[in-house]
DNA sequence: TCCGCTGACACGTTTGAAGCGT
DNA sequence: AACGCTTCAAACGTGTCAGCGG
């Protein structure tokens, strides 16, 4: 784990998982979250709280889910095991927070998060892509990332581990419809003619078509991780992260400078939809390019992280990564272009 | 036959417009 | 007329299950 602060400013920037107890219980037992083709948000979501930073100048936060290794797995008797080679890798889609770009003092007044997040293993749902009338750049003058172990999580389409489900049901209030008398068992529903009428619901497909709230990042195959972040990544896998073994450290803070990165895209959403279950190469490569938003980032990422041990060795995890970058000065900012620009 | 994914379902929560009172 | 509060239905988010397809 590692900080380096940017050139012109020492950084002190520091970064914590807000819920971090919440995500502790679940990576305890081994995160599952559900992935779903039009997406499905996080439970817990990623909420963060930054301090550090300076008071004035601009920062922009974006998050990340990166695959931790080749395989797929599956869930058998008790535990995941390897099924065999991962699919594909979707390119590789990163969540910038709506606020961004926004000053310091903006992001440290209070916890950040990212609750509208959505997980979706659907790769072509295009109409999330924003294109920018006028693509511009900047030149970021460092890039600091911070990591969370316990944030890590399998992506399923539907929930495999019993324990998982009654953690969710039991903290999660839009579960609580499952949450007395078990389950709403099959035969009520068989007993069909519900005397509710099925709500007409917007198809959301159509929803996103005429709404910029669900977008897609621009995608990058260049994404490269650095030989510090690697490590770093590694380094937090060791914990590993199912039940019964041993629980890596608090949240890490793993800080990672980018080089500068020259970007051109521009993106910002209500909800946006990041990939989640396509595990990639791992650790392969730089870490040097990345696909960053043309405004300030400042960010959360998630990684998906290695089987720390034996035991939890077809465990696809995700860590939660969060970037930092920041504009020196206002000038700077003042340069850039009209964002577009939406809160959640 | 097995297994994974998808869509339908029922229920609770959230949200915002409409109605009402001050 | 303006403002604030309450009510309520629509929209949204959830986990489970059956069915489909590979």
């Amino acid at each position: 784990m590692s900080l380096l602060a940017h050139p012109y400013q020492p950084s002190d920037i520091r970064m914590t998982l807000e819920n971090a107890d919440l995500w502790q219980s679940f990576h305890s037992i081994g995160t599952e979250m559900v992935i779903t083709k039009h997406g499905r948000r996080m439970f817990p979501h990623c909420s963060v709280r930054v301090s550090g930073l300076q008071l004035f100048t601009n920062y922009v936060i974006m998050m990340d889910i990166i695959p931790v290794d080749g395989f797929k797995y599956k869930w058998k008797k008790e535990q995941w095991e390897i099924a065999g080679a991962a699919d594909p890798h979707p390119p590789c889609r990163t969540c910038t927070h709506p606020d961004s770009p926004a000053p310091g003092r903006h992001w440290m007044k209070q916890p950040l998060s990212f609750p509208k997040l959505k997980l979706t293993n659907n790769t072509l749902d295009q109409f999330h892509v924003v294109q920018a009338d006028n693509p511009y750049s900047l030149r970021w003058g460092s890039l600091q990332s911070f990591s969370f172990p316990e944030t890590a999580f399998t992506a399923v389409t539907a929930y495999q581990n019993p324990k998982i489900t009654k953690l969710k049901i039991d903290h999660n209030p839009f579960a609580k419809g499952f949450r007395e008398g078990g389950t709403h068992s099959h035969s009520k529903r068989l007993s069909n003619k519900s005397p509710r009428a099925k709500r007409p619901t917007l198809d959301r497909d159509d929803l996103s078509n005429s709404s910029p709230s669900l977008q897609r990042m621009p995608s990058t195959s260049q994404f490269t991780q650095t030989e510090e972040s690697r490590a770093s990544t590694q380094q937090s896998l060791k914990g590993g992260h199912l039940s019964g073994s041993a629980l890596e450290p608090k949240p890490s803070e793993s800080i990672h400078v980018e080089p500068l990165v020259l970007r051109e895209y521009n993106c910002s959403s209500d909800e946006q939809m990041v990939p989640a279950s396509m595990p990639y190469q791992p650790y392969r490569s730089e870490y040097g390019m990345f696909p960053y938003p043309s405004r300030d980032p400042d960010g959360a990422q998630i990684f998906l992280h290695p089987p720390p041990n034996s035991r939890s060795a077809a465990e696809p995890c995700i860590q939660q990564h969060g970037y930092f970058h920041q504009y020196n000065t206002t000038a700077d900012w003042s340069q850039s272009p009209v964002l577009s620009y939406t809160t959640w």
